[in-house]
Order: structure tokens, then sequence, then C-alpha cells
DNA sequence: GTCTATAAAGCGATAGAC
DNA sequence: GTCTATCGCTTTATAGAC
């Protein structure tokens, strides 16, 4: 194991695979130690405030990601291009429906509702840049908005069922339509 | 708390809420004590797997509740109204979008793998039978399969949507899409 | 069938040497 | 900045009284 850490960042890949595959409750100080190759020590020298603290970095770094990624894209390309870009970001970030989602799992677990705050944000920006995106495509806003709702809904049940069945496939459908028909499906839903 | 229990089955709602809220890692023998009313002996005593054996309790009397009200109306019942029949026990079994799945955060939390064949069994079963009730309701094999799994998922995404915004809504609106444009949706999305 | 007591291991967090 | 050792607590599970 690479013993050259000297960042705080630099922990935050392995942190994300640890919390985004386990949830906050399933992971353990031991486990980040052998994910990352530090000791205990370490690991509360960049982040005093233990694994709570971990657990928020995390969110905030996917939270980064998203906005350089997806959210941007949606507000300043054109409105089909930023969706196409939107696909590939959400294709790169859960590896095809082979990963989870650290926001999904963080949602559904109970005792993670302490970072409720960041899973609003995560999913409100989101569909907020979504919308936009529609809109500025022509939908209605009131169609817009829901259509934004629908597809990243879409994306998330895939993605359960994905995990569920050990398999990529629902969630590569799910890319799929988004980038098939997402205009279709935004007004057949609304 | 009362102190009659003398069955199995009786512990049986207080473990699903358990593990349904907090996830498998989510869950002690304490909380379940508290929740319970029962102190440890009498839980190895019905359980004596212990936690494990709850969980795979949970997970079989979930699916007992689901063959019953979703999986045989889907089957038995004219295509129409056994999707309208799942839809109202989808909505009285998630409580609206207020409550999860533990056959959802058991899919994201990656330890929960040990309940694969669960998890598969579940969303396949689900699925087949959904899809059997497009398929009598007229659609093509492949266009039904690709519905129920849209389908399902549509619900499943706004459960995720739901615990993460603290907001029954979209749940609901995932639920009024079920009732009210499920064939559109089907072959919109095929 | 229910309970308390306890064992053995693991947990998150801290202290302090180097 | 990295480490080991340890504290105090909680965990799952067991034993055995009633």
């Amino acid at each position: 194991m690479a013993r050259s850490i000297a960042e705080r960042k630099d922990l935050l890949p392995a942190l994300t695979e640890l919390f985004r595959a386990e949830g906050f409750e399933g992971v353990s100080l031991s486990s980040i130690e052998a994910a990352s190759g530090l000791a205990r020590g370490s690991l509360y020298h960049f982040f005093p405030g233990g694994k709570a603290e971990m657990a928020t970095a995390v969110l905030a770094d996917v939270e980064a990601w998203f906005h350089e990624h997806v959210i941007a894209p949606l507000e300043n390309e054109p409105a089909e291009r930023g969706i196409a870009t939107m696909a590939d970001a959400v294709e790169t970030c859960f590896a095809g429906g082979r990963k989870g989602c650290v926001f999904a799992i963080f949602a559904l677990a109970g005792k993670s509702q302490r970072f409720s705050e960041h899973l609003k944000r995560f999913f409100s920006t989101w569909q907020e840049a979504l919308a936009g995106a529609l809109l500025r495509a022509g939908q209605s806003p009131v169609a817009a908005q829901a259509a934004a709702e629908v597809l990243i809904g879409d994306l998330y049940g895939a993605l359960v069922l994905s995990r569920a069945m050990d398999d990529p496939a629902p969630f590569g459908r799910a890319l799929a339509r988004l980038r098939a028909h997402h205009a279709a499906l935004g007004t057949a839903l609304a």
C-alpha cells in the first residue's frame, strides 16, 4: 500500500468507495485503515471529527464533482448537450450501475439523516438544474420540474434494481432511456 | 410495553420497522430490545441465529406480504385491476413515501449482499408478475418486460427521492403516474 | 418463555512517542 | 505526519437462574 499520502484529499477516493458501498454504519475505522493504508492516528490527524467528518467530506467531494460534471453543463451548455453530458457523468460516477451512490444509501438509512442538509441540497440542486435545461428546451415550467424529478428518479430506481439484481443492465437501460428519449420521457410523464 | 409476546411472528412488525429504517448494520440488539420490549435472551429464544436470522425472517415476511397483496393480484386479477391493487398495496407498505423498503436499503448496502438471494427473488418475482399482467393487457413480451422494470424502478427512484428530501410527495407522484398512465408509460419507455 | 449476567470481540476516539 | 497503545463503551452471543 502506498504510504506517500500527505493530503486530506488523497484519502477521499478510498473513503468514497467505502461509504458508497457500505453506508455510514457499515464502515468501521478498521476498514478505513485497511482501505487507506493509514493508521488510526493519521486518519484523525486529517479528520479530527472522526468518521462523521470523513462522511461529510465525502458528501462534499461528490457534490463538488457533480457540480462540475453535471450541474454546470446543465446550466451552461445547450440543453440537449447538457443532458448528454449529464448522462455520461452519471454513467462514469456509478460505474454504469456497478457501484452505488453515497447519497442514495444515506437517504435510505435513518441514522444518516444527520446528513439531511447535504442530501436535500444534492438532489434539489440537480433537479433545479435539469429542470432549467428542460425549460430552455421548450418545456413549460411545471412540465420541466416534473420531468426532471422523473428522469433523476428513473436513474436511482434503476440503480436500486441493478444493485439488488447484481446486474448493471437495468441501470444501463435507464441511461439509454435518458439519452434516447429524454424529451419524450419528460412530456409523457408530466 | 406489552409483555404478552409468545410467538416469533409477533416480533416481526417491530423488526421490520427497524431494519427498513436503519438497514442491517444500523440495527443493534439493544435497539431491538427497546423496540420489542423483550430482553436479549428472549430474542435468541425465538431467533437462535441472532440478528441475521431476524433479518432473514423480516425479508421472508415482507416477501409473503407482497406475494399476497401484489403478486397474486397481478397474476389472478384482470391486468388493469391487478395493477391498481398493486398501487394500493405499495402505497400502504411504504406509507405513501414516509417509510423505506427493507429490500432497497439492503440492496444498496454492500454487506447485506449476503441476503442477495432474497433481493433477487423479490424484485424478479415482482417484475415477472407485472410483466405478465402487461402482457395480458396487450403489450408485446419485450415491451411488457421493459415496462415492468420501468414501473418498478420509477417507484423505487421516487422512494429514494422522498427519503432524501424527507418529503413523501415524489413517491406520491410516482404512485399517481402508475395509476393514471401505466399503459402510456409502458409503451412510451419501451 | 423470560430474564440477568457476562464473555469475547469490535467499536470510535484519544494520548503520546517518534 | 505517522504510528502504537490504550481507554471506555457497545456490540453480538452465550450461560444459566427462575
